[in-house]
DNA sequence: TAACTTGTAAGTTTAATTGTTACAGGTGTA
DNA sequence: TACACCTGTAACAATTAAACTTACAAGTTA
């Protein structure tokens, strides 16, 4: 199992905005050459990227901008707003336990707590991690 | 996206064999019919338990038994043991950013040490989970 | 108004997971 | 040794989810 490549489109595509929007109009097509994706995966994104605050997107020439300062943005932010992870939670429990069974019948509550703690030590280092440092490390690179 | 039910199965059938090895002859038959999925499927998880040290596996009537303390076999055991996450990580990194673009050349470097971050945090909780507590539930809850 | 853009619907392709049938061969008991 | 029962595994079908594509209505700015 992965999680979806959109997360990882997300962060490239906002570390792209945050890497050209002084320099260059953003639009999807151009954010779609540099991820090499169609560029309705990207117009996808964004209304989600922008509904959680993280940028604008008008349809007229002006392009992608930035709404936020990256220090602000971590990739917990970026996980949430792509939502990559639904309601059902990173694990997939199998369907059917068999309740006449007293391992069947106990087994989900028994592992519940278990599973929701993994997913939230995800999270929670998710959290640590912001997209500044991202676009950081890419100008620095374009620098050697 | 989800981890596959593969590692929740397992668990179910570690905890299955914990609970009654010492009460009946444990099968492949008898814990599909506890987790509820088609005997094959256990019978295909069996031996990379199996050679994980974590159970033993006999093809004649005395069925599978416990190799290891369970207080000694964690969530991390289970999960490297079924093999949940191969080695492109628990990302799914987008396979052809542009390498003409300065943001598409660099964002593999600038990214992968985190997203390893990520899933080394969820690891380092997995390893803290003992399936001796999920037994531990289990009979609590039976007892209730 | 013209040129360009986004938002979104609808459908196709591809890949991964899950489920099934079938059977060769090992194991233990009588 | 023979019988009943079990596992290991191959081969394949079914299902689901992700990824990709085409097409077009509607918004935006110069």
């Amino acid at each position: 199992m992965q999680i979806t490549s959109r997360f990882t489109i997300a962060v490239h595509v906002i570390a792209c905005v945050g890497y050209f929007q002084d320099t260059r109009s953003v639009t999807s097509a151009f954010l779609a050459g540099s991820v090499g994706v169609n560029p309705v995966m990207i117009r996808n994104l964004l209304p989600l990227l922008r509904d959680a605050g993280i940028l604008s997107v008008s349809q007229g020439k002006s392009g992608v901008r930035l709404t936020r300062d990256l220090s602000d943005v971590t990739f917990y932010d970026v996980y949430r707003a792509v939502d990559c992870v639904d309601d059902r939670g990173l694990f997939h429990f199998h369907a059917q336990p068999n309740p006449a069974c007293p391992v069947g019948k106990t087994i989900h509550a028994a592992t519940d707590g278990r599973l929701s703690d993994v997913q939230r030590a995800m999270e929670n280092e998710m959290k640590t991690i912001t997209l500044a440092g991202v676009v950081a490390d890419v100008v620095r690179l374009n620098r050697q």
